[in-house]
DNA sequence: CAAATATAATAGCATTACTATCGCTTTTGT
DNA sequence: ACAAAAGCGATAGTAATGCTATTATATTTG
């Protein structure tokens, strides 16, 4: 961290600690930033979970993985959904997070629109800010298993807690940026979500479902369709 | 049945015919349409799962209310992850035939690709052809439930099996007529998943997550932005 | 250095997701 | 018409899961 020049530091600091306060603390018993078991519950969900799926996922098997006990892991979240909502909420957060740091000071609003997308879109390098998340393997947990986060019959009351700000955030934080372009343009959230979540799919498909998607070249192929997508619809309309 | 003239019967048998076989045989034990467990079975499962949410679903919950017995519903479906594929597999095929039909004779390839989203993008009404079926539930059980048939660990043993081939043939159903309107056009099929599982996926927000959505006017507003926009894509291509 | 806190170790419990067995009834092939 | 087969309900049982409780031992903090 000490090697940033001054201005990134701080703008970085600033948002480093949003990014902590974006995980809504409803989310957890205990932060598991705050302590190295804490930190080892995450890092060892993260491989488990993508390793082995959500399903198959369990907190006695974490707690052999990481050397410590069931119990122990209770202390930290209620239940595995909750450890699953936090890991979602941060990456979202995360994700909003190196938005915020890609779209400064740029200022047209169709290159900001491409670079938030670029990131939003999926496919990511490491962030040496977060030695404990290995981000490839939480964007593959992501892809697989986020929506369970929300596609369950808690998700009224989990709502209301404020857990799913953080995606919530990140879908207005892109959405005023096409208003930007487009102000006309009526509804900006359904296409944010259509493309983030369509991009979830189609990174699922070209791995097990290949017949539901087409080839596109190149690892970023599915995130140029959908910044095509996104600039041929706001200007269409 | 008896009541339609006769051409539309024999389209309608043939159909029907393909519909049942449509839902791959290696899904269940037992062919639920077989018998009047059977069917109690299906129509109990629609409504409990769209009641509680197929997490708190059990065989053993179902097989109270329908006044059977656990290890009976078990000579049907060998888990009930099983059970949830054969009622998406069967709302899929059921969506086909019921496009096939709409789009029958339609002449102009625009006109039916908008009919066909028009089906596929959900709002249904009941389909008298099958009694024991509640398509209201149905599709609604489908919106939240439906992505866990594909995003487990089991998916490609299961697409092995040809289990998600209804779902494949539809897309590749609407895919084809997206080419026929435009020929060059390189992605029908991220296209069509895209906006499927985008329909569902804002019907679901509108429900319990308006903040990732927009309001649109009508109960057909959603199908009809999706109709916009796989038209504006096809043609800017 | 005492008090508070964090963790490990162990036990326990209700529920879940199945499997197995048995006997009664209905269907089916001949 | 009748025996064989298949379908179903009833009951029991098992390993794993999701979670709670208790106690003892470290570790941190005031």
């Amino acid at each position: 961290m000490l090697l940033y020049l001054p201005i990134v530091t701080i703008i970085m600091d600033g948002l480093y600690a949003n990014l902590r306060l974006q995980v809504n603390d409803s989310i957890y018993l205990k932060n598991p930033e705050s302590s190295d078991l804490g930190q080892r519950i995450i890092s060892g969900s993260i491989e488990l979970i993508s390793e082995m799926g959500f399903e198959s996922f369990t907190f006695k098997k974490l707690a052999k993985s990481i050397g410590s006990t069931e119990a122990s892991v209770y202390r930290y979240f209620e239940s595995k959904h909750k450890l699953l909502l936090y890991l979602t909420a941060w990456y979202w957060a995360w994700v909003q997070y190196r938005i915020l740091f890609a779209t400064a000071n740029v200022p047209s609003a169709e290159e900001r629109l491409m670079r938030a997308l670029d990131v939003a879109l999926g496919v990511h390098e490491v962030d040496i800010q977060f030695p404990h998340i290995d981000e490839q393997k939480l964007y593959h947990l992501v892809v697989a298993e986020s929506s369970k986060a929300y596609l369950n019959k808690q998700v009224d009351e989990i709502n209301d807690q404020g857990v799913y700000t953080s995606y919530k955030d990140l879908v207005e934080l892109i959405g005023k940026i096409i208003l930007e372009i487009q102000p006309e343009y009526k509804y900006p959230h359904m296409l944010v979500t259509t493309v983030i979540e369509g991009a979830n799919h189609q990174h699922f498909f070209a791995e097990h479902l290949p017949r539901l998607t087409d080839v596109v070249c190149g690892e970023k192929g599915i995130t140029k369709y959908y910044q095509n997508m996104v600039l041929t619809l706001i200007k269409a309309s």
